[in-house]
DNA sequence: CTTAGGG
DNA sequence: CCCTAAG
C-alpha cells in the first residue's frame, strides 16, 4: 500500500449541535464522517494540525458572514500546510496556512503533549446497520475554550489499526464535558458489548472481513501511538461551543461513525434542507456554522501483484438511514419523473453542484486500478486525461498520473442484518452505477475548474514542463443524469417511511406537529392574501443561513442498496422490506391538513376539477411536496369521504361544511364537464 | 408535461 | 401515494 504523501485529512464535517442524551433513543443511526490521514505519522501533532486546519476553514468561513452559504469548507489540509513552528517542553505550535488560493491566512494551534498510557476508549463495534467501520463526528465550530483531544490507539494483532480521538471541551455553555457523543458512545457501546479493544479490534475487524478488503491494512510495526493531548485554542471572537470528535483512522481504514440515536441523525443530515424539524431541535450553539461534509471517495490503489481486487480500497460511507431518499420535485415544476426514473432504475442519486475534492495525482508512474470500479475509475479518468506516458513522440506530453479520486459521497441502506459479502456487493453496484456514466472528470487547474473542454492543456496551464502539482482531476455527478436536488426532503421524514412504525422521536414529525407547523405557517399566509400558500418550509431559503451553502459544495450520492442475492454466509434473515427499496422510495405520506383541505376546495370551487395544474398553481405553489397528481387524488378522496357515512371515516375529521362544499363542487364542475363534452360534440357533428 | 383513472 | 395510458 502505497502511502500518501500528503495529509489528506478530509476534516470535513461538522456535527450538528450535540442534543441532550436524555432524549436519545436506543436506536440508532450513524453520522459519518471519515478522516484519512496519512498513516504513519497520525500522532499529536497531525492531530493539532487537523484542529488547526478546522479552525481555519471556520475562522474563514465566518469571516464570510454574510454570505454563509458561500463558505468554504472543504477541508482538505495539504501536508505543505501545515508547519510545525516549535517544539519545546512538550509544547508544539502547528500553523496551517490556509489552504485557499492567494489566502494568507493562517491559524495557529498550540498544544502541550503528554503521554499517557493507552487509554481504551475503543471503538465503536457494532452498529445498528453495518457493522463495518467506525465512525465519528465531526464538531468543531469553536474556537473559544479549551478543546481537549484525547487520541487513543490500540496495539493489537492489529498494529495501529485504529485511533480514536476524542475531542473535548469545557467551553462556557456545554458546562459538562463534551466528550459525549461518539467517544461517550464508544464507550458504552463497549460496556455494552463487554468488549475491549483487542476483541473490538481484533474480532470486529476480522469478523469482518474488514482486514483484507475493507480496510486494508498494512503490517507496519506496531509503533503505537497513544498520547493526550490538550490543544489551546486561541480564543476566537465566535463563541461557538464546540463539541464532538472524531476518529482518526488510518489512511486505509475505513470509519463509520454511528450515532446511536435519532435525533442526531435528524440534525446530521447534511442535504437537509428542510428547516421544519430542525428548527424545533434543541438549538445548542445556533450561530456555529453548521458543516456537513462527509464525503466519499475511493481511489485507485496501486496495483499489487496479483489482483486482489478489494484492495481497490474503496471507501464509502455508510449512512445509517431508514430511508435514504425522497424525491424532490424542484420549485415550480412539480414534475419530477426524470429523478424518479433514474432513482428507480438504478437506485441512486446525488446531488449535484457540489465541490469534488481533488485527491491526488503525481507524475511518478500511472498507479493501476484493480478491477472494479476503481479500476474503471481509472480507466476512465486516464482515457480523459488523454496522454499519459509514452513521450517519445515529438511533441511534449504531459505525463501525469491519477492516484485516486474523490467521488460523489455515497451513501449506502443496507440492513444490519445483510452480510460482509452483500454488503461488497451493494457498494460495488452503487459505485458502478455511478461509473455506468453518472460522473463526470472534471479537471481542476491551481485551484480552478476548468469548464472549456475546447482549451489545449497548454493553454489550460497543464504542460510537461509545469508543475502538476497544480492539476486535479475530480469526479462529479453527471448534472444530466443526476438530477437529485441539492435539498431533498428533510431527513427526519426521509427515516420516517410510512411503514415504519416508530417515528423519530426527536424530531417531531408525526402527523400532530407537522400540522402544528403547517397550521401555524398557514394561517399566516393564508391572512391576508386569502391563498394558501407557503404550507411548505421547504421553500424557506434560510436554513439557518448554512445548510444551503454546505449543501451545495458537498458532493454525495444517495445509494438504497437493496440486500440482493443470498450470502451463504448470511446467518440472519434479510431485511424484510429489502426488497422494496431496490425501487425509488416511496414517498412520505403526508396526510392533508384542514387547512390544505380547505385551500383545495376553494382552488376547486373556482377553477374546477379539470385544472389540477392550475389548482395547483393557486393554491400550494409553495407546498412543493404537492403535486397536482397528489391534489387530483386528494379530491378524489375527499369526494369519496364526503360520500360516506362519517364513521368510516378516517385521520383528521374534516369539517362536515368542507366535505359539503366539496360534494357540491364536485357536482357543479362535473355537471360543466358534461355539457362541455355536449358542447363540443355538437361542434364536432356540425363540423362534420 | 398534464389529465384521468385504476391500483 | 403510485403507475400509466393518453393527449
Amino acid at each position: 500500500m502505497v502511502l500518501q504523501k500528503r495529509l489528506d485529512y478530509g476534516f470535513n464535517g461538522y456535527q450538528v449541535p450535540v442534543i441532550p442524551r436524555a432524549s436519545r433513543s436506543a436506536r440508532g443511526r450513524s453520522s459519518v464522517f471519515r478522516k484519512k490521514v496519512d498513516d504513519n505519522s497520525m500522532c499529536a501533532f497531525d492531530l493539532l494540525a487537523t484542529v488547526a486546519g478546522k479552525l481555519l476553514q471556520e475562522k474563514e468561513s465566518s469571516s464570510d458572514s454574510t454570505n454563509a452559504s458561500a463558505v468554504k469548507c472543504d477541508g482538505v489540509i495539504l501536508k505543505e500546510n501545515v508547519k510545525q513552528e516549535q517544539q519545546e517542553d512538550g509544547l508544539i505550535v502547528v500553523k496551517v496556512e490556509s489552504h485557499e488560493q492567494g489566502s494568507s491566512d493562517e491559524t495557529t494551534v498550540a498544544a502541550q503533549i503528554e503521554s499517557q498510557a493507552y487509554k481504551y476508549n475503543a471503538l465503536p463495534a457494532v452498529h445498528n446497520e453495518v457493522g463495518v467501520g467506525v465512525s465519528s463526528n465531526v464538531d468543531i465550530a469553536n474556537y473559544g475554550g479549551r478543546v481537549v483531544c484525547t487520541e487513543t490507539a490500540n496495539v493489537n494483532n492489529m498494529n495501529e489499526l485504529v485511533k480514536v480521538v476524542k475531542m473535548e471541551t469545557d467551553s462556557p455553555g456545554y458546562g459538562e464535558s463534551c466528550e459525549s457523543d461518539v467517544a461517550n458512545r464508544i464507550g458504552r457501546q463497549l460496556e455494552a458489548k463487554s468488549l475491549d479493544i483487542g476483541k473490538l479490534v481484533n474480532g470486529t475487524a476480522r469478523d469482518m472481513s474488514i482486514t483484507d478488503d475493507l480496510m486494508e491494512l498494512d503490517d507496519k510495526p506496531p509503533a503505537l501511538i497513544s498520547s493526550d493531548s490538550s490543544i489551546e485554542v486561541p480564543p476566537c471572537s465566535d463563541s461557538h461551543i464546540p463539541r464532538g470528535s472524531f476518529l482518526a483512522m488510518r489512511d486505509d481504514v475505513k470509519v463509520v461513525c454511528r450515532d446511536d440515536d435519532e435525533n442526531s441523525s435528524g440534525c446530521t443530515q447534511p442535504s437537509s434542507k428542510d428547516t421544519r424539524y430542525f428548527r424545533q431541535a434543541p438549538r445548542i450553539g445556533d450561530r456555529r456554522i453548521r458543516k456537513l461534509l462527509a464525503y466519499k471517495y475511493w481511489k485507485v490503489a496501486p496495483k499489487l501483484k496479483d489482483a486482489e481486487r478489494s484492495r481497490a480500497d474503496m471507501k464509502f460511507i455508510l449512512q445509517n438511514r431508514r430511508n435514504g431518499f425522497t424525491r424532490q420535485r424542484s420549485q415550480r415544476n412539480p414534475s419530477f419523473k426524470r429523478r424518479k426514473v433514474f432513482g428507480q432504475r438504478t437506485g441512486l442519486t446525488y446531488g449535484r453542484g457540489m465541490s469534488n475534492e481533488i485527491i491526488s495525482k503525481s507524475l511518478e508512474k500511472v498507479v493501476d486500478g484493480d478491477t472494479g470500479g476503481a479500476g474503471a475509475a481509472s480507466r476512465a479518468s486516464s482515457s480523459v486525461s488523454g496522454q499519459k506516458t509514452s513521450s517519445q513522440s515529438r511533441d511534449s506530453h504531459v505525463k501525469l498520473c491519477i492516484k485516486s479520486f474523490r467521488v460523489p459521497e455515497l451513501f449506502i441502506e443496507i440492513p444490519e442484518t445483510a452480510t460482509v459479502g452483500s454488503l461488497k456487493r451493494s457498494v460495488m453496484e452503487a459505485v458502478n452505477a455511478i461509473l455506468g456514466g453518472g460522473l463526470h472528470v472534471g479537471v481542476v487547474v491551481k485551484g480552478n475548474k476548468v469548464r472549456d473542454d475546447t482549451k489545449t492543456l497548454l493553454q489550460t496551464g497543464i504542460s510537461h514542463n509545469e508543475e502538476l502539482d497544480n492539476l486535479g482531476f475530480t469526479l462529479e455527478p453527471n448534472p444530466a443524469i443526476a438530477q437529485p436536488s441539492m435539498h431533498p426532503d428533510h431527513p427526519a421524514r426521509l427515516m420516517m417511511p410510512a411503514e415504519s412504525p416508530q417515528p423519530l422521536t426527536r424530531y417531531p414529525n408525526t402527523p400532530p406537529s407537522d400540522a402544528d407547523i403547517y397550521g401555524a405557517s398557514l394561517y399566516r399566509h393564508m391572512t391576508g392574501t386569502g391563498n394558501f400558500m407557503d404550507s411548505d418550509h421547504d421553500s424557506v431559503p434560510s436554513l439557518s443561513d448554512t445548510s444551503a451553502g454546505r449543501i451545495t459544495e458537498d458532493s454525495r450520492a444517495l445509494v438504497a442498496v437493496p440486500p440482493l442475492s443470498m450470502d451463504p454466509l448470511a446467518m440472519f434473515p434479510l431485511h424484510r422490506k429489502s426488497r422494496r427499496s431496490e425501487l425509488a422510495q416511496r414517498r412520505i405520506r403526508r396526510p392533508f391538513s384542514v387547512n390544505e383541505v380547505e385551500a383545495l376546495v376553494l382552488a376547486v370551487e373556482k377553477l374546477g376539477t379539470g385544472r389540477w395544474r392550475d389548482v395547483k398553481i393557486r393554491a400550494f405553489d409553495n407546498a412543493k411536496h404537492r403535486t397536482y397528481v397528489d391534489l387530483k387524488d386528494k379530491w378524489k378522496t375527499l369526494v369519496h369521504t364526503a360520500r360516506i357515512s362519517p364513521q368510516q371515516r378516517r385521520g383528521e375529521p374534516v369539517p362536515q361544511d368542507l366535505l359539503d362544499r366539496v360534494l357540491s363542487a364536485h357536482a357543479h364542475w362535473t355537471q360543466q364537464q358534461a355539457k362541455q363534452q355536449v358542447r363540443q360534440q355538437n361542434e364536432t357533428c356540425l363540423l362534420l
